[in-house]
DNA sequence: GTGAAAGCGCTAACAC
DNA sequence: GTGTTAGCGCTTTCAC
C-alpha cells in the first residue's frame, strides 16, 4: 500500500490497463469517461493508495493550491481561529495553507513577495492591516488577496472582519443604559482601520445619546495590555476621570483592568470596563469581562472561500463582507458610582 | 520588474547570455562557474526579479521543501509561539511550513496522509502525543518526523521539548520548601506521556523529601480548565483535601483557581496553586501563577533544526532533546494555612 | 471514449 | 567551465 515512493498515475494506469490520459480525465471530468472505465480506474487509486503530486500538477497548470497567509504576529489571541476557519475551508477544497510570519518587521517583506513568488501561491490572506510588501507592491499588480480581522489599510483589498462599528456601538450603548456619561476610549489610532472603526461606534453611540463628544476622554493606544495600563495613567494624572472605559480591544481593557485594579479600585462598582475582540482569556478574567465578540472561526471560514472564489473568478464578490459582532455581557459592567 | 508571469530560468539565461544549466549552477553550485560569468547571472537575476519555481524544482528533485506541522488544536496557547520557531527556522533555511489541523480528529487522519503524499513534504512536524495517521502508519515507514511539546506515543519518533520531569520537580520542590505535604497533583494521565512525565517529577520531589506518596491526592484530567475544575469538586465531595494543588498545566491550574474563588477561598492564603508551561494568560490572572516555563520558540526552533538536520542527513542525530525547564514564581504559592 | 505526445521549470548526467 | 538534453508527474490538445 504506502510503498516507499508514492503511486504515480502511470502505475494507475497500468493497474487499471488504460493511460494515463484516461485516469487523469477519469478524475477531472469523469463525464467524460465511460462507465466501466471509471470503475477501473477507481479501483486501481484505491490499490495504490494514488494521490496525485501536488507539485506536479501545479506545475503543469501554472498555479499551486496553496494560499499563503501572512501575519505579523501568530501569537495574537485572535490569530489561532482564525487559521482554523482558514485551514478547514482551505482543505475542503483541495488547497492547502502555508504560513508567512513577518513579526511586524516591514524589512521580511520584500521576502515574502519572493516566498510567495517561489510557491506560485495562489493566493494571500492578509491577516495585517497593512500591505507587508515594500511599498511598490501597492501599486503592482498583486496576486488574488483578501484581507482578515483588519481592513488592509493601503490597497483596494476585499475584507472579511467584523462589523466594528457596529460592534463599538453595542458596547457604548450597554455602558450608557447603566447610567454612564462620561466614558472614555482608549486605542485611538491613525494606522489602524479597525481602530478608527470602532472609534466611529463609540462616537456615533454617544451621540445618539445626545451626549456631547470630550476629546480628553479619548486617547490613543496600540492595543497591547502596556498600551492600556498606560493610558489609565493619564487619567490619574490629569486626575479627570471617566466612569466606563470602553477599550479598543480585549488587551487593552486587561492592561486598564490591571491598573485599576492596582489602585484598589474594583470592577465594576467602581468602573467600568469593556473589552472588544473576546479572546480566550476574556472570560478567565476577574472580573470576567464585558466584550464584543468576533466569530473568528468563520471570519476565517468566509475570508478563504472569498479568496477560493477569487481565483475562480466566479464574478469578483463583494469586497467587504462584515459579519455580525455579538456583545457578550459578562460581570465587567455596572451602573457607576453615585458620587466620587 | 514584477510583471503578470515571474521570471523563469530561461528568462535569465538570455539576458545572462549563457545556457540555463549555468545559470542553475551558478545558484547552487557558485564555484564551479567562472566569476565573470557568476556576475553576469547574477545581474540577469537581478534585473529579471527571478526566484527559482518551488513547483519545478521539487518535482525534478523528487522532494519538496516544505514541512508540514500537524497539530489537534491550533488554538492551544502553547501552539502560536512554537509555530513561530519552527516557522524561522524552517523559513532560514529555504522551507515553507504548511499547517495541518486535525481538530483532534482521529478520523482524519487518512486524510492527511494523503495531503502529505501529494504535497510530498519533506518532513512532518507533530504537535500532537499521538501519531495523527491511522494505525497501520505507526507500522509503516514514516517520512522524517519530529514530536514537539509532547513526546509521541506510539512511536521512536524524536522528540523536542521541555523537560517535564525535571520541571515538575521544580515546582513541587517549591511546594515542599513552602511547608507543604500534602499536595494534590491534578491531571494524571495514561495516555499523555508529558503527563506522566511531570508526575514522576512529582513523586520524586514526594520521595526525595520523605513525604509518602499518597494516591488519594493524584486526580486523572487530560489538561482542560474544566478538568481544573472537576478534579477540584472531587476533593471538596471527598472533604479530603490538600494545602496544594500541583496541576498538570496552566489550563488546570485555571480551573482549579476558578473553583477555589468561587467557593470563597483566597489563593494563596488558604491553598497554593501551581501551574506548567506558563501561557501567556498565567501572568494575567488573579493571583497570578506561579508556574513552570516552556521555552517555546526555542522548542520549535531546535525541533526544526533537528528535522532539517535528518533530511539532510548529517546523521540521525539525538532521539530526544530536552530543555530546561523554569520555574516562574509568581504569587499563587504561599505557606499553608496553620492550621484548618 | 481513448491514446500519444508536448511541455510546465527545473536539475543533473553527460558531452565537449 | 559551459552547453545539451532527459525526465520528474501531470494535464491537455490533437488524432483517431
Amino acid at each position: 500500500m504506502s510503498n516507499s515512493t508514492p503511486a504515480t498515475i502511470e502505475d494507475v494506469a497500468r493497474i487499471a490497463e488504460v493511460s494515463i490520459a484516461t485516469v487523469s480525465r477519469a478524475i477531472h471530468m469523469p463525464e467524460k469517461v465511460a462507465k466501466s472505465t471509471r470503475l477501473k480506474v477507481n479501483q486501481a487509486i484505491a490499490i495504490t493508495g494514488y494521490t496525485a503530486n501536488a507539485m506536479a500538477r501545479s506545475l503543469r497548470l501554472g498555479r499551486s493550491n496553496m494560499i499563503l497567509v501572512v501575519a505579523p504576529d501568530i501569537g495574537d489571541p485572535n490569530f489561532s481561529s482564525i487559521l482554523a476557519g482558514l485551514e478547514n475551508e482551505a482543505r475542503a477544497h483541495g488547497y492547502g495553507v502555508l504560513i508567512g510570519h513577518t513579526q511586524n518587521d516591514a524589512q521580511r517583506g520584500l521576502e515574502y513577495l519572493k516566498f510567495f513568488n517561489s510557491y506560485q501561491a495562489a493566493g494571500l490572506i492578509l491577516f495585517t492591516g497593512i500591505l507587508p510588501f515594500g511599498h511598490q507592491a501597492a501599486t503592482d499588480s498583486l496576486p488574488p488577496s483578501v484581507g482578515v480581522f483588519e481592513p488592509v489599510f493601503n490597497g483596494g483589498i476585499p475584507y472579511v472582519g467584523v462589523d466594528d462599528v457596529e460592534g463599538a456601538r453595542k458596547a457604548v450603548d450597554l455602558l450608557i443604559s447603566e447610567g454612564h456619561r462620561r466614558i472614555a476610549f482608549i486605542g485611538d489610532s491613525n494606522t489602524r482601520l479597525a481602530y478608527r472603526r470602532r472609534r466611529s461606534g463609540y462616537e456615533a453611540g454617544l451621540a445618539a445619546a445626545g451626549i456631547p463628544l470630550n476629546r480628553q476622554l479619548i486617547l490613543d493606544g496600540d492595543g497591547t495590555v502596556e498600551s492600556g495600563r498606560l493610558a489609565l495613567e493619564q487619567f490619574f494624572m490629569r486626575d479627570d476621570l471617566p466612569t466606563a472605559f470602553m477599550c479598543v480591544n480585549d488587551q487593552t481593557a486587561l492592561g486598564v483592568s490591571i491598573g485599576l485594579k492596582a489602585r484598589g479600585y474594583d470592577i465594576p462598582d467602581h468602573f467600568s470596563v469593556t473589552g472588544f475582540d473576546d479572546v480566550p482569556q476574556a472570560s478567565f478574567m476577574t472580573p470576567s469581562l464585558t466584550t464584543v465578540r468576533q466569530p473568528r472561526t468563520a471570519i476565517g471560514k468566509h475570508a478563504m472561500a472569498l479568496l477560493l472564489d477569487m481565483l475562480s473568478d466566479r464574478a469578483a464578490s463583494e469586497t467587504e463582507i462584515l459579519l455580525r459582532p455579538d456583545l457578550v455581557v459578562r460581570n465587567s459592567v455596572g451602573p457607576p458610582p453615585a458620587r466620587r
